[in-house]
DNA sequence: AATGAATGAGGTTTCATTCAT
DNA sequence: AATGAATGAAACCTCATTCAT
């Protein structure tokens, strides 16, 4: 027992297991009731439903916007990282370029806290999950550069996408395929044949 | 109309001016408030900024969502308006189009509470509103029959216009004309020139 | 009724009958219960004793702090204008003194929270309450100039009323006679016999 | 001690050692954070201070009580007997009976921590160091006998010196000089010339 | 024996809505 | 019809104490 307590963790005295299923307990349910119920959420809700006492709960999570921006970065980048293993795996680069928003929007669609992460895309822009979604289109940008029209930069694309991720949630339940046609448009104006200079900032 | 009222009920004891004015100062109020704060705020913050005491302000809304939905409405159909005379004054069917989105996105980014009210589009499509606002982008398309790609609807260009208002509200402060861009590349995704059929719902 | 209101309060709508009935209320269990139990009350304590809600509790006194001091300050006027009195009744100068202070001490034996408003005097001395109770004392002083040993300060007296009023309440209970041996023997070294000079501050 | 212990319990694991040095740890930053903060701290505070764990803490004092008696307690006889020390000292009878107040009232201003375990004097008046406290003023009463005016009593001298105590620490911060000044009045109260009874009790 | 995570009652404060004046 | 005081159910957060590790 004390070998392995010193292979896990060599210097902390113990990794606290219950604390650990705790955590992740409170950050499950809050991810659930945040998806059901925007950030209007009863703390105490999430207690309950994490199976938790207010108390750890605020031990975990200081102040109740601590919890849910760790609930948010969290779906934010396993999100983010979803997009990009769909780029990823595309075979030429306009299909990274459209499989990445499929995969992106479609993640809109299933957990309503992203967006309302990503809306301090411009606010707080060094915002950890951001930057890794930036990188992503980076390269996306690098490798269709000769098919995107000039002049295109990452922040557009960005912003396309959260654009587009607005109208994912709004159309997601009453026509939830709506939204294709829409990302479709979108991606046919950024082709290299609109050679159009875009307007400047 | 004044007539008929004073004729109707000729001894009302109080006529109706300072209801009438309390009524319209409250919505005043509440726009400002709303566009500062969002929806969030306190009813008395908005009671005291109109000068009427919060039973007055119940007595018109008896809910605190009423005086929000009649608010949101009225600075929604001004907005609409502006965006379709600035349809009307265009001279060229495209022109048109452009000067739409050029007007309606401006609105979005000066009244935040319009966008609190066009997310109900789809939610609640025969808001008032709503209506107007499709009515006059089928005109716009009608218009524009043969420079749109074939197959795009009203309820496409209506989306794209939640959808970019969206990236208004987010780009505004930081950023106030980068959505010009991504406006240019929408419009350029709906020209006919784009053959491929849309994907069907 | 009216001419009563214009007389009382030209030009506030009403006084607002209820609101002052309760203000009351809520000061009097306040008072009630700062005695029993010191400063460290649950406020809905106070509002249920009060007969109101917490809501008015709060209109009224809108930090717990507010309200503990109002109480304070009511209660310490009360009683430094009992003092007050005893002094002026008293026939001689050395009796008003001893007077003054026989009084003064009785008041902090039933109560218990004028002391810790009176903790505050050498803290925040141009305390509303503090004043008078000094203008008092500066009276006395005065009065008896012949009789008190030379160099005496009106803030000796004053330090020395605090001073026996903390004997008074930890005595009061046990011996509740018991401080008054301590009030002889103070005033006694009060005396102009005393001639040796005061250690300077 | 040491040879008895391990005689009467030989296999004892662990050995005493780290339970004592944690006791004084602990004792030891509550002394410090009950001089800074005064009772209401949170007792995490005095653990992480220590640099033990909360059930060590809880372990030793099953009440958060029941720490700061110990604590109190250990300072007050630490105090009494300083001044007890400076009653010893000094030459004759009335300077044994300045210096002593002298003393233990400089050590008033120093550790908040003694006036709240003081006050206790009259509730619990067989508090241990309460008792040595009153025997040393007993002892200055015989040495001082004919110099004190007739009938003042231990407890007269004991309530003098709590008495002055919280003036002390009222004045301490902001005119630290002024309770000499207190003092000298009333032990010129206390001298055998004033011969007039004192109050019975 | 030591650790610190967990507990949950209780604290202060806010605010949509009602109601006496 | 207008006023704003009253209401009280939550909301967020703290902390003495217990308990699993």
């Amino acid at each position: 027992m004390a070998v392995a307590e010193r292979e896990s963790a060599p210097r902390r005295r113990a990794p606290r297991v219950d604390a650990v299923r705790n955590r992740e307990a409170i950050i499950e349910a809050a991810a659930e009731v945040l998806a059901e119920q925007g950030t209007a959420v009863d703390v105490r809700e999430i207690a309950r439903r994490g199976g938790v006492g207010m108390g750890t709960l605020y031990r975990h999570f200081p102040k109740k916007e601590d919890l849910i921006h760790t609930v948010l970065r969290k779906e934010f980048l396993e999100w983010a990282e979803s997009a990009r293993q769909a780029a990823i795996d595309a075979e030429d680069p306009w299909m990274a370029l459209t499989d990445f928003y499929q995969q992106a929007l479609t993640g809109c669609a299933r957990h309503r806290a992203i967006m309302e992460n990503f809306a301090l895309t411009w606010s707080v822009p060094d915002l950890e999950g951001i930057q890794q979604l930036r990188m992503v289109i980076e390269e996306l940008c690098a490798r269709a550069t000769n098919l995107l029209r000039p002049g295109v930069t990452t922040d557009d694309l960005l912003l396309l996408l959260v654009s587009l991720g607005h109208a994912v949630e709004l159309t997601d339940e009453c026509r939830p395929r709506m939204w294709n046609r829409l990302l479709r448009i979108s991606l046919d104006g950024l082709r290299a044949e609109h050679r159009e200079p875009l307007p400047a900032e």
